[in-house]
RNA sequence: GCGCCCGUAGCUCAGCGGAUUAGAGCGCCUGUCUUCGGAACAGGAGGUCGUAGGUUCGAAUCCUUCCGGGCGUACCA
């Protein structure tokens, strides 16, 4: 709340020539609007009793018109009430844009081709999503990309699996597998292949066209069988991935695919050996001790990139292609470390992009009740059977079969918690319609919905004097602005859940107790009906989650 | 071993330096209701915030110890 800020800081001025930056905090309902701890700080400084200083502080602000009350509590508080003006004027804000003007690159889902999307994926992907909106509703300009591995170890694993299937290196074969069937056909052939792998047997077949699969990208092979069969089956993968995030609401603006990445960045390694990288044991290694982390393998003793060369690659390509303010990348936190050590070499070579970049991570996703891991895949949780799950419990506990809600759901329980720990999701439960759910939100909205529909040749206003119950429900509708820059400052979209919960809570507290179309305070009462309706359907569309129109 | 992350009600989680009773959902118990869509609302039982110290006017929140769990630790991604 600016006003109020630019309120307390003049009192300071005036009564003790210091200057501050006042920080406000959301209050106990009963304990006012806003709270200031602004005279226990300063009390130490000014070698005065903190509640001194406060009578003073709310002395000079009790004036402002947009305050009804100012009191000082406990130690030294000051807690003011709002006027029912400036609580009415502050629903309609919108959140400080403290990123406009800034170039912001979002990476995240980051899944391999030839390989399955997992709940990992999945969860990477919505809180990406989400990531992504706070920072346009914080006015940044904002690309979301994708970066994956189209050339790696994991590959040369798949394709030396689909030739044993094939029985050589024809791609004819390919045309027998039905189009539906095709990403599991890819996934099955990287867990057989991993397993050669692991075998030993057949490590240096592997190894072998590992080096050719990086041949056929660097010399745009099309006409090798090899080449054949890789150029099809990778595309076979992103049209599996394009389905997947279709169907979940995600749209990239960019694909980075490895191969893409690799060759600038052995350039990028190979120009700072001796600087930044150092050969050792035939491969070129970046040591980390020095910094306190872990030594890594930037190129391999074959002379091939690692993942690591392949992101300062990606680093550099992203910079080259947006110049950006701020590049975030949302992973799973078990590449943590990894990611330090990349980053501390790029901080090397050219510090800036370093400094730009912020790696956020999220926990692992553990399965809870009746979601199974697929033994055939190698023991994962499919990202689309983690949506069937839901669709699933949706339609035996709610006889409904509705993709909206199922998708709400699974996006809700992913993003209510606060990212870092680990979490537990089960599917029946996120698709419970009561509590704190995702379709909880959706029907809140619907119901509003219905209510505006109603009244949608009346009128509507935002002034006057408000009751108890309107000024509770006005002010939770006022901290959504302010929600959204928490959360967005602090990549925490969690904030906007419990935010939209406490909301929708609150306007059914409100609508249980009074009447809306018919009252006397009909007009005042659709306005406030009307704004929560939009704070909550911006909030969910900020989250990714589809609002329904009828449930 | 070392490093990073995490331990809050039976379960799943908010709260992340601020105040008297540490919150919510689920589950359990009790109510409201011929509803502007009840997928709602009101209430109850249930927690010495893993442990032991420390910093502070004030600690679930910051620092340290220990315990427990997850992840990472040179040619995978």
């Amino acid at each position: 709340m600016d006003e109020l800020q630019d309120a307390l800081k003049q009192a300071v001025k005036d009564l003790f020539n210091e200057d501050v930056e006042p920080k406000l905090t959301r209050s106990e309902e009963q304990f006012g609007d806003y709270t200031t701890n602004l005279a226990m700080q300063l009390g130490a400084k000014l070698g005065k009793q903190p509640r001194e200083i406060a009578e003073a502080i709310a002395g000079k602000i009790r004036a402002s018109e947009i305050l009804a009350k100012t009191e000082v509590a406990g130690p030294g508080f000051i807690n003011v009430f709002l006027s029912d003006k400036s609580l009415l004027d502050a629903m309609g804000k919108k959140p400080r844009q403290s990123n406009s003007g800034k170039s912001v690159v979002v990476e995240y889902s980051d899944p391999n081709p030839f390989k399955v999307l997992h709940v990992g994926h999945l969860y990477t992907s919505v809180v990406g999503d989400a990531i992504a909106s706070l920072y346009e509703a914080t006015g940044a300009e904002v690309a979301r990309v994708n970066f994956g591995g189209d050339v790696g170890l994991h590959v040369a694993k798949t394709m030396w699996a689909i030739i044993q299937k094939l029985g050589g290196e024809a791609p004819s074969g390919l045309q027998s597998i039905d189009p539906g069937e095709r990403a599991g056909w890819l996934a099955e052939r990287y867990v057989e292949g991993n397993s050669a792998y692991e075998a030993e047997g057949s490590k240096a077949a592997i190894h072998e066209l590992n080096k050719r699969i990086y041949q056929i990208v660097e010399q745009n092979d099309r006409e090798s069988g090899l080449a054949q069969i890789y150029w099809a089956t990778r595309q076979w993968s992103y049209d599996y991935f394009d389905a997947f995030y279709d169907r979940i609401g995600s749209r990239f603006d960019r694909y980075y695919p490895e191969s893409e990445t690799a060759e600038p960045g052995l350039k990028i390694v190979r120009q700072n050996i001796g600087k930044v990288f150092e050969e050792s044991q035939g491969a070129v290694v970046f040591k980390g001790e020095v910094h306190n982390m872990h030594t890594r393998v930037f190129i391999n003793s074959e002379g091939l990139p690692t993942y690591e060369t392949k992101d300062v690659g990606l680093i550099f390509k992203k910079w080259q292609d947006y110049r950006f303010n701020r590049s975030v990348v949302i992973t799973g936190n078990d590449i943590y470390e990894y990611m330090q050590v990349v980053l501390k070499a790029v901080e090397q070579i050219q510090p800036e992009l370093a400094q730009k970049t912020v790696h956020i991570t999220h926990g692992m996703v553990k399965a809870g009740g009746g979601l199974k891991m697929s033994s055939r895949l190698g023991n994962i949780i499919r990202a689309e059977d983690v949506l069937d799950a839901a669709s699933q419990a949706n339609k035996k506990a709610n006889q409904q079969d509705n993709p909206q809600v199922a998708l709400g759901a699974v996006k809700y329980a992913f993003l209510k918690n606060r990212l870092g720990s680990d979490m537990v999701f089960n599917p029946a439960e996120s698709v419970s319609l009561q509590g704190n759910s995702g379709p909880y939100l959706q029907y809140a909205l619907v119901r509003a919905g219905s209510i505006l529909q109603k009244a949608s040749n009346k009128q509507a206003v935002l002034d006057g004097k408000l009751e108890a119950d309107e000024r509770s429900l006005a002010r939770k509708i006022g901290e959504f602005s302010e929600v959204v820059e928490v959360a967005a400052q602090e990549h925490l979209p969690s904030h906007i859940c419990t935010y939209l919960y406490e909301l929708a809570q609150n306007f059914n507290r409100f609508y249980e107790k009074n009447r809306i179309i018919g009252d006397a305070r009909e007009p005042l009462r659709l306005g406030l009906a009307n704004a929560y309706s939009e704070v909550l359907r911006e909030g969910l569309r900020q989250l990714g989650i589809p609002a329904p129109e009828k449930m």
